[in-house]
DNA sequence: CCTACCGATCGGTAGG
DNA sequence: CCTACCGATCGGTAGG
Protein backbone atom coordinates (compact mmCIF):
# COMPACT_ATOMS: atom_id res chain seq x y z
CA UNK A 1 0.00 0.00 0.00
CA UNK A 2 1.59 3.50 -0.85
CA UNK A 3 1.50 6.09 1.81
CA UNK A 4 0.67 9.27 -0.19
CA UNK A 5 2.25 11.98 1.35
CA UNK A 6 1.83 15.78 1.42
CA UNK A 7 4.99 18.21 1.76
CA UNK A 8 4.64 18.12 5.19
CA UNK A 9 5.65 14.19 4.79
CA UNK A 10 1.68 13.63 6.66
CA UNK A 11 -0.32 10.63 5.88
CA UNK A 12 -3.73 10.39 5.62
CA UNK A 13 -3.13 7.48 8.80
CA UNK A 14 -1.32 10.46 10.67
CA UNK A 15 -4.19 13.09 10.09
CA UNK A 16 -6.54 10.51 11.36
CA UNK A 17 -4.58 9.61 14.37
CA UNK A 18 -3.86 13.14 15.25
CA UNK A 19 -7.54 13.87 15.19
CA UNK A 20 -8.39 10.75 17.07
CA UNK A 21 -6.00 12.26 20.02
CA UNK A 22 -7.91 15.52 20.35
CA UNK A 23 -11.36 13.69 20.08
CA UNK A 24 -9.95 11.46 22.79
CA UNK A 25 -8.87 14.20 24.76
CA UNK A 26 -12.30 16.20 24.35
CA UNK A 27 -14.71 13.03 25.07
CA UNK A 28 -12.48 10.05 26.28
CA UNK A 29 -12.15 7.12 23.84
CA UNK A 30 -15.50 5.58 25.18
CA UNK A 31 -17.45 8.57 24.54
CA UNK A 32 -15.39 9.39 21.11
CA UNK A 33 -17.13 7.36 18.36
CA UNK A 34 -15.97 6.34 14.86
CA UNK A 35 -18.46 8.47 13.48
CA UNK A 36 -17.46 11.77 15.19
CA UNK A 37 -14.25 10.89 14.45
CA UNK A 38 -14.49 10.34 10.84
CA UNK A 39 -16.57 13.72 10.84
CA UNK A 40 -13.33 15.46 12.42
CA UNK A 41 -11.62 14.27 9.39
CA UNK A 42 -13.58 14.99 6.63
CA UNK A 43 -14.86 11.51 5.57
CA UNK A 44 -17.53 9.04 6.38
CA UNK A 45 -16.77 6.59 9.00
CA UNK A 46 -16.64 3.42 7.09
CA UNK A 47 -13.77 5.13 4.95
CA UNK A 48 -11.69 5.27 8.22
CA UNK A 49 -10.94 1.71 7.84
CA UNK A 50 -9.14 2.17 4.61
CA UNK A 51 -6.22 3.53 6.69
CA UNK A 52 -6.68 1.86 10.70
CA UNK A 53 -7.53 -1.53 11.69
CA UNK A 54 -9.95 -0.64 14.16
CA UNK A 55 -10.94 2.04 17.05
CA UNK A 56 -8.33 0.37 19.51
CA UNK A 57 -5.64 0.76 17.23
CA UNK A 58 -5.84 4.59 17.43
CA UNK A 59 -5.67 4.43 21.07
CA UNK A 60 -2.58 2.29 21.31
CA UNK A 61 -0.51 4.41 18.25
CA UNK A 62 -1.06 7.14 20.50
CA UNK A 63 0.04 5.78 23.65
CA UNK A 64 3.31 4.13 22.47
CA UNK A 65 4.03 6.63 20.58
CA UNK A 66 4.03 8.97 23.92
CA UNK A 67 5.57 6.13 25.91
CA UNK A 68 8.36 5.58 23.53
CA UNK A 69 9.01 9.12 23.66
CA UNK A 70 9.28 9.51 27.35
CA UNK A 71 11.38 6.29 27.67
CA UNK A 72 13.88 7.81 25.35
CA UNK A 73 14.54 10.60 27.01
CA UNK A 74 14.94 8.97 30.08
CA UNK A 75 17.49 6.57 28.40
CA UNK A 76 19.75 10.10 27.71
CA UNK A 77 19.35 11.78 30.97
CA UNK A 78 20.09 8.68 32.93
CA UNK A 79 23.47 8.36 31.17
CA UNK A 80 24.47 11.77 32.07
CA UNK A 81 26.94 12.51 34.43
CA UNK A 82 25.08 14.71 36.50
CA UNK A 83 23.86 15.36 40.14
CA UNK A 84 20.59 13.03 40.62
CA UNK A 85 18.37 16.50 41.89
CA UNK A 86 19.41 17.79 37.96
CA UNK A 87 18.67 14.56 36.20
CA UNK A 88 15.27 14.82 37.67
CA UNK A 89 15.08 18.57 37.07
CA UNK A 90 15.24 17.99 33.72
CA UNK A 91 13.05 15.19 33.43
CA UNK A 92 10.60 17.40 34.83
CA UNK A 93 11.17 20.07 32.31
CA UNK A 94 10.82 17.50 29.56
CA UNK A 95 7.71 16.50 31.06
CA UNK A 96 6.43 20.08 30.86
CA UNK A 97 7.31 21.13 27.93
CA UNK A 98 6.02 17.56 26.42
CA UNK A 99 2.63 18.46 27.94
CA UNK A 100 2.53 22.03 26.97
CA UNK A 101 3.80 20.81 23.34
CA UNK A 102 1.60 17.91 23.06
CA UNK A 103 -1.32 18.20 25.02
CA UNK A 104 -3.41 16.06 23.19
CA UNK A 105 -1.38 13.12 22.82
CA UNK A 106 0.12 13.35 25.81
CA UNK A 107 -3.36 13.90 28.24
CA UNK A 108 -4.58 10.62 25.92
CA UNK A 109 -1.59 8.33 26.95
CA UNK A 110 -1.88 8.99 30.51
CA UNK A 111 -5.94 8.99 31.12
CA UNK A 112 -7.21 6.50 28.75
CA UNK A 113 -4.45 3.75 28.71
CA UNK A 114 -7.46 2.09 30.60
CA UNK A 115 -8.67 0.95 27.67
CA UNK A 116 -6.19 -0.54 25.73
CA UNK A 117 -6.88 -4.38 25.38
CA UNK A 118 -4.48 -7.22 26.41
CA UNK A 119 -1.48 -8.03 24.99
CA UNK A 120 -1.07 -4.01 24.98
CA UNK A 121 -2.86 -3.06 28.35
CA UNK A 122 -0.15 -5.28 30.58
CA UNK A 123 2.91 -4.11 28.07
CA UNK A 124 1.72 -0.25 29.05
CA UNK A 125 1.24 -1.03 32.38
CA UNK A 126 4.95 -2.56 32.16
CA UNK A 127 6.32 0.12 30.64
CA UNK A 128 4.63 2.58 32.90
CA UNK A 129 6.25 0.25 36.44
CA UNK A 130 9.43 0.35 34.97
CA UNK A 131 9.50 4.26 34.20
CA UNK A 132 8.80 4.94 37.43
CA UNK A 133 11.20 3.07 38.88
CA UNK A 134 13.70 4.14 37.02
CA UNK A 135 12.88 7.64 38.25
CA UNK A 136 12.58 6.58 41.75
CA UNK A 137 15.90 4.95 41.32
CA UNK A 138 17.07 8.37 40.65
CA UNK A 139 15.09 10.42 43.71
CA UNK A 140 17.01 7.30 45.80
CA UNK A 141 20.28 8.21 44.29
CA UNK A 142 19.77 11.74 45.56
CA UNK A 143 18.31 11.07 48.67
CA UNK A 144 21.88 9.13 49.61
CA UNK A 145 23.81 11.99 48.04
CA UNK A 146 22.15 14.10 50.45
CA UNK A 147 20.87 16.51 47.38
CA UNK A 148 17.45 15.15 48.20
CA UNK A 149 15.11 15.21 51.32
CA UNK A 150 14.89 11.69 52.96
CA UNK A 151 11.33 10.66 51.89
CA UNK A 152 9.15 7.96 50.56
CA UNK A 153 10.93 7.99 46.31
CA UNK A 154 7.53 6.09 44.82
CA UNK A 155 5.46 9.08 46.45
CA UNK A 156 7.69 11.83 45.73
CA UNK A 157 7.55 10.14 41.59
CA UNK A 158 3.52 9.99 42.30
CA UNK A 159 3.80 13.35 43.19
CA UNK A 160 5.98 14.51 40.11
CA UNK A 161 3.93 12.97 37.55
CA UNK A 162 1.08 13.73 38.54
CA UNK A 163 1.38 17.36 39.32
CA UNK A 164 2.75 17.61 35.93
CA UNK A 165 -0.82 16.34 34.86
CA UNK A 166 -2.14 19.47 35.48
CA UNK A 167 -0.69 21.38 32.76
CA UNK A 168 -4.24 20.28 31.75
CA UNK A 169 -6.17 23.06 33.89
CA UNK A 170 -3.60 25.40 32.53
CA UNK A 171 -4.51 24.43 28.85
CA UNK A 172 -7.93 25.07 29.46
CA UNK A 173 -7.58 28.55 31.86
CA UNK A 174 -8.33 31.76 30.49
CA UNK A 175 -5.97 34.21 31.74
CA UNK A 176 -2.70 31.77 30.98
CA UNK A 177 0.94 32.68 32.17
CA UNK A 178 3.56 31.84 29.66
CA UNK A 179 4.46 28.14 29.06
CA UNK A 180 8.20 29.74 30.52
CA UNK A 181 6.23 30.92 33.43
CA UNK A 182 4.22 27.79 33.98
CA UNK A 183 7.41 25.56 33.43
CA UNK A 184 9.67 28.10 35.79
CA UNK A 185 6.95 27.95 38.52
CA UNK A 186 6.25 23.71 38.78
CA UNK A 187 10.31 23.22 38.95
CA UNK A 188 10.19 26.12 41.56
CA UNK A 189 8.08 24.65 43.54
CA UNK A 190 8.60 20.61 42.91
CA UNK A 191 12.18 20.97 42.90
CA UNK A 192 12.46 23.18 45.82
CA UNK A 193 10.08 20.63 47.86
CA UNK A 194 12.46 17.89 47.49
CA UNK A 195 16.04 19.64 47.73
CA UNK A 196 17.34 19.52 51.47
CA UNK B 1 -42.16 6.79 48.46
CA UNK B 2 -41.05 5.00 51.96
CA UNK B 3 -37.13 4.48 52.47
CA UNK B 4 -36.27 0.82 53.52
CA UNK B 5 -33.43 1.35 55.82
CA UNK B 6 -30.71 -1.25 57.25
CA UNK B 7 -29.50 -1.07 61.02
CA UNK B 8 -26.96 1.00 59.25
CA UNK B 9 -29.25 3.39 57.89
CA UNK B 10 -28.26 2.52 54.37
CA UNK B 11 -31.11 2.72 51.59
CA UNK B 12 -30.95 0.56 48.72
CA UNK B 13 -30.06 4.03 46.30
CA UNK B 14 -27.03 4.18 49.03
CA UNK B 15 -25.60 0.62 47.72
CA UNK B 16 -26.70 1.55 44.45
CA UNK B 17 -24.74 4.63 44.54
CA UNK B 18 -21.44 3.56 45.87
CA UNK B 19 -21.25 0.61 43.86
CA UNK B 20 -21.63 2.51 40.83
CA UNK B 21 -18.11 4.76 42.45
CA UNK B 22 -16.48 1.52 42.29
CA UNK B 23 -17.57 0.61 39.01
CA UNK B 24 -17.45 4.21 37.48
CA UNK B 25 -13.75 4.64 38.92
CA UNK B 26 -12.71 0.84 37.60
CA UNK B 27 -14.08 1.78 33.80
CA UNK B 28 -15.17 4.65 33.48
CA UNK B 29 -18.92 6.23 33.77
CA UNK B 30 -19.44 5.47 29.50
CA UNK B 31 -17.85 2.01 29.77
CA UNK B 32 -19.07 1.30 32.82
CA UNK B 33 -22.98 0.18 32.15
CA UNK B 34 -26.24 -0.02 33.92
CA UNK B 35 -26.60 -4.27 33.50
CA UNK B 36 -22.41 -4.19 35.18
CA UNK B 37 -24.03 -2.20 37.76
CA UNK B 38 -27.08 -4.40 38.34
CA UNK B 39 -24.89 -7.44 38.73
CA UNK B 40 -23.03 -5.50 41.25
CA UNK B 41 -25.81 -5.03 43.42
CA UNK B 42 -27.65 -8.28 42.53
CA UNK B 43 -30.45 -7.66 40.84
CA UNK B 44 -31.80 -7.23 37.02
CA UNK B 45 -30.90 -4.16 35.24
CA UNK B 46 -34.68 -2.71 35.21
CA UNK B 47 -34.91 -2.83 38.54
CA UNK B 48 -32.39 -0.22 39.42
CA UNK B 49 -34.66 2.26 37.96
CA UNK B 50 -37.26 1.93 40.75
CA UNK B 51 -34.30 3.84 42.75
CA UNK B 52 -33.09 6.11 40.47
CA UNK B 53 -33.78 8.20 37.29
CA UNK B 54 -30.89 7.77 35.19
CA UNK B 55 -27.16 6.39 35.03
CA UNK B 56 -26.11 10.49 34.98
CA UNK B 57 -28.36 10.51 38.11
CA UNK B 58 -25.57 8.70 39.62
CA UNK B 59 -22.92 10.46 38.25
CA UNK B 60 -24.01 13.71 39.89
CA UNK B 61 -25.13 12.52 42.82
CA UNK B 62 -21.20 11.15 43.18
CA UNK B 63 -19.63 14.50 42.09
CA UNK B 64 -21.87 16.70 44.03
CA UNK B 65 -22.10 15.18 47.27
CA UNK B 66 -17.90 14.73 47.03
CA UNK B 67 -18.20 18.76 46.17
CA UNK B 68 -20.47 19.83 48.84
CA UNK B 69 -17.51 17.86 51.22
CA UNK B 70 -14.59 20.10 50.32
CA UNK B 71 -16.26 23.14 50.16
CA UNK B 72 -17.54 22.93 53.31
CA UNK B 73 -14.40 22.21 55.20
CA UNK B 74 -12.84 25.19 52.84
CA UNK B 75 -15.38 27.34 54.55
CA UNK B 76 -14.52 26.13 58.09
CA UNK B 77 -10.88 26.28 57.27
CA UNK B 78 -10.64 29.95 55.96
CA UNK B 79 -12.58 31.60 58.53
CA UNK B 80 -9.26 30.39 61.07
CA UNK B 81 -7.25 32.58 62.43
CA UNK B 82 -4.03 30.98 61.65
CA UNK B 83 -1.36 31.94 59.09
CA UNK B 84 -1.90 31.15 55.27
CA UNK B 85 0.36 28.43 54.63
CA UNK B 86 -0.92 26.65 57.56
CA UNK B 87 -4.53 26.56 55.90
CA UNK B 88 -2.96 25.06 53.02
CA UNK B 89 -1.34 22.38 54.94
CA UNK B 90 -5.03 21.55 56.07
CA UNK B 91 -6.50 21.86 53.27
CA UNK B 92 -4.34 19.37 51.75
CA UNK B 93 -3.97 17.45 54.31
CA UNK B 94 -8.09 16.82 54.23
CA UNK B 95 -7.45 16.57 50.49
CA UNK B 96 -5.22 13.57 51.46
CA UNK B 97 -7.58 11.70 53.74
CA UNK B 98 -10.46 12.02 51.63
CA UNK B 99 -9.06 10.72 48.97
CA UNK B 100 -7.57 7.97 50.97
CA UNK B 101 -10.80 6.90 52.65
CA UNK B 102 -13.23 7.76 50.17
CA UNK B 103 -11.20 6.77 46.76
CA UNK B 104 -13.79 5.46 44.56
CA UNK B 105 -15.76 8.81 45.29
CA UNK B 106 -13.34 11.15 45.26
CA UNK B 107 -11.79 9.52 42.05
CA UNK B 108 -14.94 9.91 40.20
CA UNK B 109 -15.43 13.06 40.70
CA UNK B 110 -12.73 14.26 39.98
CA UNK B 111 -12.13 12.26 36.35
CA UNK B 112 -15.43 11.81 35.53
CA UNK B 113 -17.10 14.95 35.81
CA UNK B 114 -16.99 15.68 31.91
CA UNK B 115 -19.96 13.57 31.40
CA UNK B 116 -22.49 15.32 33.19
CA UNK B 117 -25.10 17.18 31.48
CA UNK B 118 -25.88 20.75 32.07
CA UNK B 119 -27.23 22.56 34.08
CA UNK B 120 -24.95 20.04 36.20
CA UNK B 121 -21.76 20.38 34.19
CA UNK B 122 -21.90 23.99 34.30
CA UNK B 123 -22.55 24.08 37.53
CA UNK B 124 -20.07 21.77 38.56
CA UNK B 125 -17.33 23.30 36.75
CA UNK B 126 -18.48 26.84 38.45
CA UNK B 127 -17.64 25.52 41.76
CA UNK B 128 -14.71 23.82 40.78
CA UNK B 129 -13.91 27.19 39.21
CA UNK B 130 -14.55 28.88 42.43
CA UNK B 131 -13.36 26.24 44.69
CA UNK B 132 -9.86 26.92 43.11
CA UNK B 133 -9.84 30.49 43.14
CA UNK B 134 -10.52 30.83 47.10
CA UNK B 135 -7.16 28.44 47.37
CA UNK B 136 -5.01 30.43 45.52
CA UNK B 137 -6.37 33.12 47.34
CA UNK B 138 -5.07 31.81 50.50
CA UNK B 139 -1.89 31.09 48.79
CA UNK B 140 -1.57 35.25 47.43
CA UNK B 141 -2.06 36.16 50.99
CA UNK B 142 0.75 33.41 51.82
CA UNK B 143 2.90 35.48 49.61
CA UNK B 144 2.06 38.76 50.80
CA UNK B 145 3.12 37.66 54.58
CA UNK B 146 6.36 35.92 53.01
CA UNK B 147 5.24 32.80 54.43
CA UNK B 148 5.21 31.57 50.61
CA UNK B 149 7.24 31.99 48.34
CA UNK B 150 6.71 34.35 45.21
CA UNK B 151 4.92 31.99 43.00
CA UNK B 152 1.99 32.10 40.69
CA UNK B 153 -0.70 31.03 43.02
CA UNK B 154 -2.73 29.40 40.31
CA UNK B 155 -0.30 27.07 39.44
CA UNK B 156 0.65 26.35 42.74
CA UNK B 157 -2.93 25.28 43.13
CA UNK B 158 -2.87 23.02 40.27
CA UNK B 159 0.32 21.39 41.33
CA UNK B 160 -1.50 20.93 44.57
CA UNK B 161 -4.99 19.73 43.09
CA UNK B 162 -3.19 17.34 41.11
CA UNK B 163 -0.62 15.53 43.29
CA UNK B 164 -3.15 14.74 45.63
CA UNK B 165 -4.97 12.55 42.69
CA UNK B 166 -1.63 10.49 42.58
CA UNK B 167 -3.00 8.82 45.73
CA UNK B 168 -4.87 6.92 43.01
CA UNK B 169 -1.23 5.07 42.05
CA UNK B 170 -0.94 4.51 45.61
CA UNK B 171 -3.96 2.85 45.88
CA UNK B 172 -3.32 0.62 43.56
CA UNK B 173 0.41 0.00 44.01
CA UNK B 174 1.33 -3.19 45.73
CA UNK B 175 4.02 -2.71 48.57
CA UNK B 176 2.31 1.08 50.45
CA UNK B 177 3.55 3.05 52.39
CA UNK B 178 1.55 3.56 55.45
CA UNK B 179 -1.79 6.29 54.52
CA UNK B 180 0.23 8.51 57.38
CA UNK B 181 3.23 7.97 55.91
CA UNK B 182 2.35 8.71 52.41
CA UNK B 183 0.56 12.05 53.96
CA UNK B 184 3.60 13.10 55.74
CA UNK B 185 5.52 12.57 52.82
CA UNK B 186 2.84 14.82 50.77
CA UNK B 187 3.55 17.60 53.06
CA UNK B 188 6.92 17.06 53.39
CA UNK B 189 7.64 17.49 49.42
CA UNK B 190 4.30 19.94 48.75
CA UNK B 191 4.04 22.81 51.64
CA UNK B 192 8.06 22.07 51.81
CA UNK B 193 7.71 23.72 48.37
CA UNK B 194 5.71 26.33 48.83
CA UNK B 195 7.54 28.07 51.74
CA UNK B 196 9.69 29.88 51.81
C1' DC C 1 -38.15 -6.68 41.66
C1' DC C 2 -38.72 -9.37 37.10
C1' DT C 3 -39.72 -10.50 32.00
C1' DA C 4 -39.96 -8.68 27.77
C1' DC C 5 -38.71 -5.46 24.80
C1' DC C 6 -37.76 -0.73 22.37
C1' DG C 7 -35.20 2.71 19.62
C1' DA C 8 -30.69 4.49 19.21
C1' DT C 9 -26.11 4.09 18.54
C1' DC C 10 -22.02 1.71 18.34
C1' DG C 11 -17.67 -0.52 15.84
C1' DG C 12 -17.00 -2.63 11.87
C1' DT C 13 -17.72 -5.24 7.01
C1' DA C 14 -19.14 -6.12 2.08
C1' DG C 15 -18.93 -4.68 -2.20
C1' DG C 16 -18.12 -1.52 -5.55
C1' DC D 1 -13.71 6.84 -0.55
C1' DC D 2 -18.92 5.84 -0.54
C1' DT D 3 -23.58 3.40 0.11
C1' DA D 4 -25.73 0.07 2.48
C1' DC D 5 -26.01 -2.55 6.17
C1' DC D 6 -24.99 -5.99 10.26
C1' DG D 7 -24.93 -7.82 14.98
C1' DA D 8 -24.14 -6.28 19.54
C1' DT D 9 -24.95 -3.45 23.16
C1' DC D 10 -26.61 0.45 25.25
C1' DG D 11 -29.99 3.29 28.52
C1' DG D 12 -34.38 3.03 29.59
C1' DT D 13 -39.82 1.78 29.62
C1' DA D 14 -44.21 -1.01 30.01
C1' DG D 15 -46.63 -3.85 32.56
C1' DG D 16 -47.22 -6.90 36.01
Amino acid sequence: MARIKTEKNTTRKDVIVSKAAILFREKGFKAASMRDLAESVGVEAASLYNHIKSKTELLHELCFSVANRFLQKLDEIESEQIPAIQKIEKILRFHIVEMVNNYEEVYVSDREWKHLNDPYLSNFQNQRRIYRKRLAAIIETGIKNKEIKPIDAPTAVLILLHAISGIESWHRSKQKITAAALEENMVTILVGGLTI
